[in-house]
RNA sequence: GGGCGAUUAGCUCAGCUGGCUAGAGCAAUUCGUUUACACCGAAUAGGUCAUAGGUUCAAGUCCUAUAUCGCCCACCA
């Protein structure tokens, strides 16, 4: 009776949101009420924030995996009884979207520079609302359900507001503090980085063996170094105090080439013999090891690289301003020429590299912002061990814990333009503060406008504020929103941002709101290009979302992830996988145009006044189907689930009970009164595995729904549907 | 250097607290259907579950080594 396309056409996805977007119940206050008007028993509120994605540039398939995952929970739970509260934004990305915007104005002729720091602000919070709704269309083309009045973008007022609170908490809590330590700089970004943004990387180096000859006598000690450049600030030369070849010389002085200095020869345990030559050159300002060496051995200080990597301070004229490598190169040629160049090693070794442009880390001595963390992680790992927070998978939880287990001072200060301001004002200026002490105030806007006041111009790490998403969307802990939907109840992202974000939202959740902000956070599978590496925009093996989407539509890619994005395992994109899916996708429609095709007009009445007899071996096992699927969602288990609906739809119903009515119903001999009793299963059967499906697969459910809702065999729409278990 | 995970059909992987005569999808082979669907159906073939020990009435599933691969963490000169 129906004419119904023979292959399900995705292209009408797009209106299928539309329409759920009308019956605003993305908004869990209105799911709340028409729970209430309908009858049906009302749960505890569901929320997850989102992840906000950066707003520098397209989602990847990485985001659409997560949201499938967020959204077939969300759906699962506004289905269940649950008003659930999805809530998006979009994440600033603070020293990512300055790398990206910057290199988008080098492409375009101008810099950073050129426009300066206001402009910078300003062209940039553009740039970032226009991917904001670029993203936004993106979210909803995988079929997202998130309630988009609620949006936040992570600069809002309302959010740095909180987010200030928070800093001005710690300042008062002594948790915030400013100190003058060595810290990861990148050259290229210019900035202070966390050590967890960098990352190691092996690269080709050199192993020089440079003598330093002894002061009151002849003789020297060889020293080895990757980095001889450094050597101009070095304040001592180390060795173990159980080392026979050096005890007799601990005490002693060396006087370093080239500077003409004298530095002590001091013991520490610390100092491994096999490595080198035994004896090692300590340079406090630009080496982590050596800085805590030097702070132990109450050693001088001195810098000799600045914030762009190159050569400064009291070093001789010649070397100042030049690049580290050349640097190094000169120094080793003149250190041959004195005699004092050993030999020079190439070697392969592990740099720290800036996880955003790959530059090799200096370390250098600088005043930064820190945040105190050891408390909070101490609290967040104690409510890991009560398992008040969980981690899926399992093996993950470990290296949480061990995260926090050796956590560091946070620094949270970033020499950037883009992000949040710290709002601190120095009085008299912030290098008399750092050098001589002073006054400091606290606040957006300076106290007084005297003019004493310097501004601090250093932007907060942009994990500051994104570790405090669950709480500040939700008006922080004072708002309406706050109270209804906090805490959270999961949090859903991939397992690369674990301790970027996840554990510093469970350590300022703690601190705010007293209580973790959620209960669990699920791992999604890492989505890899078909040749099982890394997707990246470099290598150009990436693999656009909208190309899925318009090859197979949202449900297709949707249910791949559930089959192959497991939590902790990878998944490279295998487009033949998509394929089958989207061929189960259309076997749905299908299935479901025969049994629309095959009721008469004249019958729609009786079959939805027929009551279904319960105790039916079909419906008895389609019941049972149900159950089970809804057990693999309460425990997340996707993979099963949607490898369930596959099977009990495919090969349960249309390869079997599909067959054996047909034959019946199409026989023209039978009964009206049994073709109605036939097709009242039919039709039974077919809606409760739509509900079931829908989470997994919101398009091709809702858009047979409609398609019965035109025959009026059904009514609304079917993400306001019960899944009654 | 430490931690975690993987190793099951040609390929990609499922297999939860031990009961499997080891599954799925894709690929392959053979048939069928063309008024729900070729984005279809029926069937066939294909694995000593990395290796070696151990626990058990019973092990892909638990334990211990070994090997290969991957990821994460780490301040090493």
């Amino acid at each position: 009776m129906k004419d119904l396309s023979k292959a399900y056409e995705s292209n009408i996805e797009k209106e299928i949101y539309r329409k759920w977007e009308e019956t605003g119940l993305f908004n869990p206050d209105n799911m709340d009420k028409y729970l209430k008007e309908n009858g049906y028993s009302v749960k505890k509120p569901f929320t997850i924030t989102l992840p906000p994605p950066n707003a520098n540039g397209n989602l990847h398939l990485g985001h659409m995996c997560g949201y499938s995952f967020h959204d077939a929970i969300g759906r699962y739970m506004r289905m269940t009884g649950h008003p659930t509260l999805l809530l998006p934004g979009k994440d600033h990305a603070g020293i990512q979207t300055e790398t990206a915007f910057t290199k988008k104005l080098e492409s375009e002729g101008t810099s950073k520079w050129d426009l300066g720091r206001e402009e910078f602000y300003k062209q940039c919070y553009e740039f970032c609302i226009t991917n904001a709704s670029n993203a936004r269309e993106q979210e909803k083309n995988i079929g997202l359900s998130a309630d988009y009045s609620r949006e936040f973008f992570t600069l809002d007022p309302r959010l740095t507001k909180i987010v200030y609170e928070t800093f001005y908490k710690m300042y008062e809590d002594g948790l915030a503090y400013r100190d003058k330590r060595i810290i990861n700089q990148c050259p290229y970004c210019k900035t202070a980085l966390a050590d967890i943004d960098t990352e190691h990387e092996e690269r080709r180096g050199i192993f020089a063996y440079i003598r330093y000859p002894f002061v009151d006598e002849d003789g020297y000690i060889t020293v080895a170094t990757t980095r001889p450049e450094t050597m101009l600030g070095d304040t001592a030369v180390a060795v173990n105090p159980n080392d026979e070849r050096y005890k007799e010389y601990i005490g002693k002085k060396l006087m370093l080439p080239i500077a003409n200095r004298e530095i002590p020869i001091i013991a520490d345990e610390e100092v491994d013999m096999e490595k080198g030559t035994g004896a090692v050159k300590v340079t406090p300002a630009h080496s982590p090891v050596d800085f805590d060496l030097g702070q132990k051995h109450e050693l001088e200080v001195i810098n000799v690289i600045d914030e762009e990597g190159k050569m400064t301070g009291e070093i001789p004229e010649r070397f100042i301003g030049l690049e580290t490598v050349e640097c190094s190169k000169k120094l080793c040629a003149e250190l041959d020429e004195l005699g004092l160049l050993e030999k020079i090693e190439n070697i392969k070794h592990e740099v720290a590299v800036c996880e955003r442009c790959r530059t090799a880390i200096e370390p250098i001595i600088s005043n930064q912002w820190y945040v105190d963390v050891s408390g909070l992680a101490q609290r967040s790992l104690e409510e890991l061990k009560k398992d008040n927070v969980s981690v899926i998978p399992e093996g993950q939880q470990r290296a949480l814990e061990h995260f926090y287990e050796n956590i560091q001072p946070w620094c949270i200060s970033r020499q950037l333009w883009w992000g949040q301001r710290i709002p601190v004002w120095y009085k008299g200026g912030k290098k008399k503060y750092d050098e001589d002490g002073g006054e400091i105030y606290l606040g957006e806007n300076a106290p007084d406008d005297s003019g004493e006041w310097e501004a601090e111009t250093d932007m907060f790490d942009t994990w500051f504020s994104s570790g405090q998403w669950p709480f500040s969307t939700l008006g922080g802990p004072d708002g309406e929103d706050f109270k209804k939907y906090y805490p959270t109840q999961m949090m859903i992202h991939a397992r690369d941002i674990l301790f970027w974000w996840s554990s510093r939202m469970i350590m300022m959740g703690l601190y705010r709101t007293n209580e973790v902000p959620f209960s669990k956070i699920f791992l999604t599978g890492m989505i890899l290009a078909p040749d099982g590496s890394k997707m990246s925009k470099s290598k150009g093996n990436g693999v656009e979302p909208q190309y899925i989407f318009d090859k197979y539509g949202a449900d297709a890619l949707r249910l791949w992830y559930y089959s192959d994005a497991l939590p902790g395992s990878n998944a490279p994109l295998r487009e033949e996988k998509i394929k089958g899916n989207r061929n189960f996708v259309n076997k749905i429609w299908n299935a479901s145009r025969f049994i629309i095709m095959n009721i008469d007009e004249s019958e729609i009445s009786s079959i939805t006044d027929h009551s279904v007899d319960e105790n039916l071996d079909r419906i008895k096992q389609t019941k049972e189907h149900i159950s089970n699927v809804s057990k693999y969602l309460d425990k997340f288990q996707f993979n099963l689930g949607a490898e369930a609906i596959r099977e009990f739809f495919w090969h349960t119903l249309c390869d079997v009970w599909i067959e054996e009515i047909k034959n019946e119903i199409q026989d023209k001999d039978i009964g009206s009164d049994i073709r109605i009793e036939r097709l009242s299963e039919l039709l039974y059967i077919l809606k409760e595995n739509l509900k079931i499906m829908h989470p997994f697969i919101p398009f091709i459910t809702e858009a047979v729904w409609q398609e019965l809702v035109k025959l009026e065999l059904a009514k609304g729409t079917l993400m306001e549907q019960q899944i009654i278990i």
